[in-house]
DNA sequence: GGCGCGTGGTAGAGCGCTCTCCTGCCGTGT
DNA sequence: ACACGGCAGGAGAGCGCTCTACCACGCGCC
């Protein structure tokens, strides 16, 4: 790459036209005649011609990537910051947005680019990276209910679109799933595999979603004539879903049926179970939630609550580009609907 | 964001001074009277000036990105494509990647762009991005060793670091790890364990990497009087795992030690081993390779040969920014040690 | 036959920044 | 006192592209 990169003006004298014709086949724009366009394609292939993005951003105010943003909530030093992103992407799910992100980005010759916000100074640098242009909007996936982030962007006047509904009214849009419905799908499940004893691990339950998954899940069982339901709080982990299985055991050993409200937590609490002699699904039955890759991988497979998370972000991917092109306007929110997936653990 | 935003001429005037002088301060290039560099700054707070990245980039010729790609060597249709994203973020390796790589880049301002590259169509797409200035150089993860894209990244001249030697020569710098070495670790450990009846459960074998920890493994076990090692392929994934371990165990009941090339095999086939009814590790102890996320949330959790992927990752982004800057010109190679990391399993 | 009109092309003005060159002004040495 | 080096700040030329004029030309129409 030592010598010069050829530009538009090269391959215009080579194909013997002028830059705006040459500019006209390259963004097929406007009626060019045929034989012209053959010839200035032939140009650009003896020049190897590659469009200068920087210089065509430069006039169009038009990138070609949007900010993926995995956003924290905290003050973690800068010795955590790494693990930040490792942490994340342990969780399947992350893996799965960014699968359905790249689905809708690709066809379109759009790119995200990948950014941790899980500091006041990480924050500042994604606002300011937009606001510089480096990207055309911002796809937010949280990990905490106050995130501060989403009032950022919104502040700043930059289209984002989030995945799940903001802890605090911010006005932006965002696509969610009726995790009421959720809970009330596990717990029709169980009541059907004829649980006697159901019980609960919660997610974080400052998290909205954790909080809704409980709800539809409780609601469903009092009207089932279970008024009182043993919960324990858990952390999304498969940790967490240990010592969260471990403390239900302890205070109500005659349990017959979990409804974890993710498949790690589901993982971590079949092995607590199976640590205190417990068979699953015969002596306990446990339903997850997310329908992730865990919950195939692990044994014995997991009955679960699918979420669509591929097509929940290629939604939240078309929303963003609905307002970055101006389509869209105001902010609008797309909620899915969950899916009960029977497999082996109950 | 609807009025124009404020440019270097804006705030020049704001604070009385040139444009050069505004961008001097902005970029702490040569000396600027402190006077003047406190005026200048208050006219960027007053007018809430970002630099123009386009602008910027389109003379300075540098990007503030790198690609970041995974890359395959099929010809995946069209509707495999999201699923490939998916199922590579499913292995916790790739989340370690993008930790190591983003430490490394967040205290430079610099971002990756994620591209996936398993289809001819999409490689060219990669190659593009690139040649058109849409990052400066890339840093790519093949899962396959046929992979073509980074002779195609060397022949377009394109600053670029792999992950792992290529299986063809090619004259791009990369990070690897002494596989060897790791497989002679597990076999030393399984030995000093008292294991009689060794076997191992390898990676794809197309996979040199795969070669050579099988090598490490098998060339141990042959100078300590083991010149027969059963063997048994896998993919690198939990099922995979499974069904290798399932034959190894028909062909050779008897096996009291596994070494398998991933965690993800370890996992699988811990499952196998149990459902079979030996018992981790008394019966059977097995020895994984990765020291991922996994390792710890398994049970038992899995003795393992660590990679230090994170590292490699930001030794990764270190040696394409030399690239990039031209303080490096050969290609190099940094190859790191495994370490042994005893837990549970073996 | 002049005129409007659609078609296919050119000319050239920016987009916002960096960076080289230049100028004016000090301080210093002889 | 004067030449001169060094340094701070300004002027202005691009970087490579898009896009709005604008022009040339041929056609059908009254």
């Amino acid at each position: 790459m030592s010598r010069q990169a050829p530009t538009l003006e090269d391959v215009a004298r080579e194909a013997g036209v002028s830059r705006a014709t040459v500019s006209r086949v390259v963004n097929g724009v406007r009626n060019v005649d045929p034989a012209i366009q053959d010839l200035v394609r032939r140009a650009i292939e003896r020049t190897g011609y590659a469009p200068n993005q920087a210089a065509r951003q430069l006039v169009t105010r038009r990138t070609t990537t949007v900010a993926l943003v995995v956003s924290g909530a905290g003050d973690a030093s800068d010795t955590e910051q790494n693990a930040f992103a490792t942490r994340v992407f342990a969780d399947p799910f992350f893996g799965r947005v960014v699968g359905g992100v790249v689905g809708h980005l690709r066809p379109r010759r759009m790119h995200p680019v990948l950014m941790f916000a899980e500091t006041p100074e990480a924050r500042r640098e994604v606002v300011a990276y937009l606001r510089q242009g480096g990207a055309d909007g911002a796809l937010v996936v949280s990990t905490h209910p106050d995130d501060p982030l989403p009032a950022l962007l919104a502040g700043a006047g930059m289209p984002a679109v989030l995945f799940a509904r903001p802890g605090r009214p911010v006005p932006l849009s965002y696509v969610d799933l009726a995790h009421r419905d959720g809970g009330r799908l596990a717990a029709e499940h169980l009541l059907e595999r004829g649980c006697r004893r159901p019980a609960t691990v919660t997610g974080p339950l400052a998290v909205a979603a954790s909080q809704e998954r409980l709800a539809g899940f409780r609601d469903t069982l009092a009207r089932h004539g279970h008024p009182h339901v043993p919960v324990a709080e858990g952390g999304f982990t498969v940790d967490s879903g240990m010592a969260a299985m471990a403390s239900l055991l302890a205070e109500h050993p005659d349990t017959d049926g979990v409804f974890t409200a993710n498949d790690l937590m589901a993982q971590g609490a079949v092995q607590v179970l199976r640590d205190h002699g417990r068979r699953v699904p015969q002596d306990v039955a446990v339903v997850g939630f997310d329908d992730s890759s865990v919950a195939v991988t692990c044994r014995p497979r997991l009955t679960t609550v699918r979420q669509p998370v591929e097509e929940m972000a290629a939604t939240m991917a078309r929303l963003l580009d609905d307002h970055i092109k101006g389509a869209r306007t105001e902010p609008t929110s797309v909620i899915f609907d969950p899916e009960l997936v029977v497999r082996d653990s109950a």
